[in-house]
DNA sequence: ATATTATGTCGTATATTTACGACATAAAGT
DNA sequence: ACTTTATGTCGTAAATATACGACATAATAT
């Protein structure tokens, strides 16, 4: 039982950490950006594209693919992946929402002094 | 050497990652937002607001820390956390611009239908 | 029918993360 | 000096993540 204290913590901080995790890696993050750069889908020669297998490149679309950050829709011998826009506005509404209260505060002194 | 392919990407896509990290755990995500919600900074006792032991929240607080998302002052007894608010502010904006970058684009079709 | 091509899945090795108890350290109180 | 208090660090167990080769599957092509 040495993981997942997750259940203690309150549902919107466990859904922001989700996310997070899924562009947690460089490759993950450089999925995204690949199909967000191609305005149609790709199929898997994205594999070609990034420093890893083909195994591994698929094990990072699963995952995204499972949060629901991506699409992948089959066309005869290729699959198709594309952006799940509507999904990742919402969560760019939320890493905004949480870096404003994040930052709103006056916190620290200006410099690295903690002036508690 | 099953791991680190990460030289292999960009620093953008490395460093957003690395951040991201930061942010995959609830425990890490409510350390900000504690942090953020007192005015000053707190010290230890940051562990009795959270379901996780002493030492687990102390490790997540070096990995914050290790990251500069946070501060720690030595003042006596105490160890005084507070946000790096100065450092959360360029974070903030690397998210923005990818998500910008991410949703911009027309993708798939209203439905989940990707006409590719 | 058989070969080719594009993908996914399984098994597995290694690295990293998470979590916590036990001990170390160091300041402050008695 | 000795105890108390607040933290950090070490060691370690268990869970996850990362990476990839080998095999399975299914749709074309020949």
């Amino acid at each position: 039982m040495t993981y997942a204290k997750t259940e203690a913590f309150t549902a919107e901080q466990q859904q922001l950490a989700r996310v997070a995790k899924a562009l947690a890696h460089p490759a993950r993050v450089a999925i995204i950006q690949l199909l967000a750069s191609k305005q149609a889908c790709i199929s898997g020669d994205i594999a070609a594209e990034l420093p890893l297998s083909r195994t591994t490149v698929s094990q990072h679309l699963q995952e995204l693919k499972a949060l629901g950050l991506i699409k992948g829709e089959i066309d005869g011998l290729t699959v198709c992946y594309c952006l799940n826009t509507e999904l990742l506005q919402r969560v760019q509404q939320q890493f905004v929402t949480f870096f404003i209260e994040a930052t709103s505060g006056a916190a620290c002194g200006p410099d690295d002094a903690c002036a508690c």
